[in-house]
DNA sequence: GCTGCTGGTATCCATGAGGTAACTAAGTTC
DNA sequence: GAACTTAGTTACCTCATGGATACCAGCAGC
């Protein structure tokens, strides 16, 4: 695979790699997609999954997805009522690129856990040469 | 490729998976890490290739990303003096599933815009409805 | 001894992402 | 008619990220 050349775009501020670093930097969301990859779930399933996320942030969360086409919101009419959020065909998409993201950084992040505690380390013996 | 099969740890806050996107999601990190595929780059030329960054926040970005064991810092000494930036093979072993990632982006982002563009004037509809 | 170059620091500030806590709507069951 | 359910909303607060601006150290050349 050839990772050298770099398109110019990718130092144009409206580059659209921007966008995606951004939201896959989001706090939640590429969670959230990584959930969703096992089917549609409903609003409080995911809330129990995704450990203790606040109802206000998973909303923000979810709103964002939606309007980005990477998922649908589908509303139950019952009593209570029932929300299921599912996968669109562009969300599953990301998901390989995703994953392949998840196994690098299962393969090499102890491997940057272990650069920075040297790091840390020469930085404080730094400090006490002073 | 199994994307559906998802580790338990995704969900863990402590998962290495959080590390790797929230650097990805930093401004500048993987815009840097990409122009260092090209070879190892002085901090004057960074500044130059990517854009209007300010040298506070380069700085920061390069230390951020040494710490991490992504690249290297290496000062000449001369006059003036001359400071490369170089990609370790840790770093160089993140373009991969970086260069994937930004393909799909390239592919599917103006699907994205065109979905937040449809999103936005359904909400301007409902407002205006009310 | 003044200027210029490189590779930064230091200081201050604005924005926004994310979090806390409390509240709501609507129907159903008791 | 009070309580419970789900799927949120509202108001408020905090803190990290990123940016603007100014300054600095060391040496070369004039």
């Amino acid at each position: 695979m050839d990772t050298s050349s770099l398109p110019a775009n990718v130092l144009d501020p409206d580059c659209p790699s921007r966008v995606i670093f951004q939201r896959i930097g989001d706090k939640w969301a590429s969670l959230v997609v990584q959930v969703l990859a096992d089917g549609p779930i409903r609003f409080s399933e995911l809330r129990k999954m995704v450990h203790v996320v606040t109802p206000k942030v998973l909303t923000q969360t979810l709103r964002t997805l939606e309007r980005d086409g990477l998922i649908t919101r589908t509303v139950h009419a019952q009593v209570p009522p029932r929300v299921d959020y599912e996968l669109t065909e562009l969300g599953a998409s990301l998901l390989e690129p995703l994953t392949l993201l998840r196994l690098w950084a299962e393969d090499h992040v102890p491997s940057i856990l272990k650069a920075r505690d040297a790091y840390d380390d020469a930085q404080d013996e730094a400090v006490m040469g002073d």
